[in-house]
DNA sequence: GTCGCAAACGATAATCATTCTCATTTGCAT
DNA sequence: ATGCAAATGAGAATGATTATCGTTTGCGAC
């Protein structure tokens, strides 16, 4: 297991509890690097750590807040988190499995740029989602 | 008052019956574009029309799933519609007011069809909004 | 090291948007 | 005009998220 890291907590004004470690634990060492509300309150239950699901939606609105994590909120209704590394990235979903790619066009980002001033905006965020299906034919990421 | 036009909703194989162009006249007629449900059922309620909120939650997805209306997810986790008049564009939202303004720009689109293109994906539809403020220093249309 | 206390927690109730159920009403073809 | 399936309205049910509240815990002061 790699090292957790409350430093991060620290300087975001966040005690360093165990709840806390445990959930950023999981985005920086986890498969998945998107995950929901309700994924990581199962894959703590699974992993045999009590947490209760209402301490998960608290500590991932504050690690939003503190800028350690991204909310996205694609199709389906429900909110996506991932590790802000820093870097802007938009989204393509697929449809079939919801395997999620990121891709960054720094062609469109200009643009939006553009746009934006030109109507008179300015901007906080954005958020660019392409739907679609990983293949025409089969879709490898089925699952 | 304009006339309503039962014929589309024949052509969409729905009866034409009276909640069902209540709702497409406030969307061809009424003075917001957009607009949930929750502003459609009280608009009708306002004009004393005996509607269920269940019925408008019923036609807007038909309307949409028929073509006549477009859905978006806008944060804030209320969907809203607006008519589909068959020219695609995004959208940039204030945060401040609310206020939506359309935009289309075709170097964006051509981007993402190359960038989903490259990665192997067949594009359902896509999505991009740009939150911002109206203006640096005050809304122009706060309300 | 332990004490105290505010911050954080877990369980669960509450809320909000949306969908489902079902008894009643209504378009529309006969 | 009549019949009946489709549509409606009221309210219950659902799913995601947030608020409440009594208990637990991290952590600075002693």
């Amino acid at each position: 297991m790699n090292e957790l890291e409350p430093e991060h907590l620290k300087s975001a004004g966040l005690k360093s509890t165990l709840p806390r470690l445990k959930v950023l634990d999981l985005f920086k060492n986890g498969q998945a690097r998107h995950m929901s509300a309700e994924d990581v309150y199962q894959l703590l239950r699974d992993s045999g750590d009590n947490v209760g699901l209402a301490t998960v939606y608290r500590v991932l609105t504050q690690f939003e807040q503190a800028g350690l994590l991204v909310r996205h909120n694609f199709e389906g209704g429900k909110s996506v988190f991932e590790l802000n590394e820093g870097t802007h990235h938009d989204h393509i979903v697929c449809m079939q499995c919801g395997h999620v790619e990121e891709f960054y066009d720094s062609a469109i980002e200009s643009r939006q740029k553009k746009i934006a001033a030109e109507l008179g905006f300015e901007i906080h965020d954005h958020t660019l989602q392409i739907y679609g299906d990983c293949t025409k034919t089969k879709c490898p990421h089925r699952r």
